[in-house]
DNA sequence: CATTCATTCAAACGTTCGTTTGAAATAAGA
DNA sequence: TCTTATTTCAAACGAACGTTTGAATGAATG
């Protein structure tokens, strides 16, 4: 009766899970489909393999987040009639766009938000394939958008600008974890109003470092 | 004939290598011996287990770059005589000691730097905790030396810039594989300039960041 | 030289892994 | 309704995993 298949649902959301927290080699195919609540066989069924399903879970969540991407650019820069855009606007355009993916269930929420997070630092050499293939347009889009709002700033600083910035954001948001290595805080907070607060901090800290003087070395 | 065992110090820089380049996961015991060129069995003789073995791998270096972390706030706090540090004092003592690590091949070099920058990232909780442990006196130390250095930002947000920056930097440089997803620049430079030169735009960025103007919702 | 101790070694242990199989169940099409 | 795909299922596959064992080896000690 469903038109989407509803074991491929299933499987594609325990695995989301178990692979945001425990990342994906630790992840085994008995996991996810008992949390599934699946017969083992139905991942190679429905993916062909680990691989396939690790492929399918990344790709799910990252067309949207990339259109949406694109769509953030493309409006600021039809109401730039031509003018560069300011540093801000692409930068919202790129990780406020992700960030505020968390506040939307339907696009997986908080746990697709810690699961790219972690993806990015994934060994395996197919995921960091994937993530290159998946990003290589809107990341071109994004690059020539800051160089036309950075003129004066040399490309090369640029690139390596927008590497830590994605380094400050994918670790933000791939644990909490990790952040009470750092802090003891404990907040009690609204998750959503504390996500916004994380983006305005986030935000804040990568326009700073963007815009940060020239190191003398460049 | 040796102080330090032979064998133990064969299967640390194996492992240390391998880990770094594949994850703990991915990284069998098998792997680890065949690359020391040493029976398999000794891993669990020297180090107990393979967690024990990581243990022992991230120990040796994180000790040194502590030590000399704190030594490098010490010095900085006597010649200040009692004013507060200067923002860029701290960043560079923390991060600052970090990359120049990578250019004492005794300590580790570029591999533990690597290496570090991934086990950020890793998922085991095991990793975390002897991390969180390590790392618990040198950030106490530098979380009260920013506070001093920065009287009018509220302390929780100078906790989550010094989180945003650990991510920049331990992204940054976990892997050049990495930034080859943003980047195709190949640069034919001594490695040794390319460190130097990638602690100059690190530490723009970072200071950037830190010293940002706060966001509204502060 | 005899003895003790630490280390190395080949072999094997039981477990878990990703994947495959072929039959059973279910849905769709004629 | 009969037939044909599609999907689910229990069971098993071989391979690789971390770890253990007990004997062989070597060095140090008396």
């Amino acid at each position: 009766m469903e038109i989407e298949n509803d074991t491929r649902r299933l499987i594609l959301d325990a695995a989301e899970r178990l692979f945001m927290e425990q990342g994906y080699e630790a992840t085994s195919t008995r996991m996810v489909t008992a949390a599934a609540k699946v017969n083992l066989a139905a991942v190679n069924y429905h993916f062909g393999s680990k691989e396939g399903l690790m492929q399918a879970v990344l790709r799910r969540r990252l067309q949207y987040l990339n259109e949406e991407r694109l769509r953030a650019l493309d409006q600021a820069e039809a109401k730039a009639a031509g003018q560069p855009l300011k540093p801000s606007q692409i930068v919202d355009g790129f990780f406020g766009t992700l960030l505020r993916m968390a506040q939307d269930e339907n696009a997986g929420g908080r746990t697709f938000l810690r699961l790219i997070g972690r993806s990015m630092s994934e060994p395996a050499s197919f995921i960091r394939t994937l993530l290159a293939s998946e990003y290589a347009d809107v990341m071109e889009r994004y690059k020539v958008a800051l160089f036309r709002a950075l003129p004066n700033v040399p490309q090369a600083e640029i690139v390596w600008r927008f590497h830590f910035m994605l380094g400050a954001t994918s670790y933000a948001i791939a644990g909490t974890d990790a952040l009470e290595l750092v802090t003891d805080l404990h907040s009690n907070e609204d998750p959503d109003i504390q996500a916004a607060k994380l983006l305005d901090r986030l935000m804040s800290f990568l326009l700073g470092g963007l815009r940060a003087p020239l190191p003398v070395s460049a």
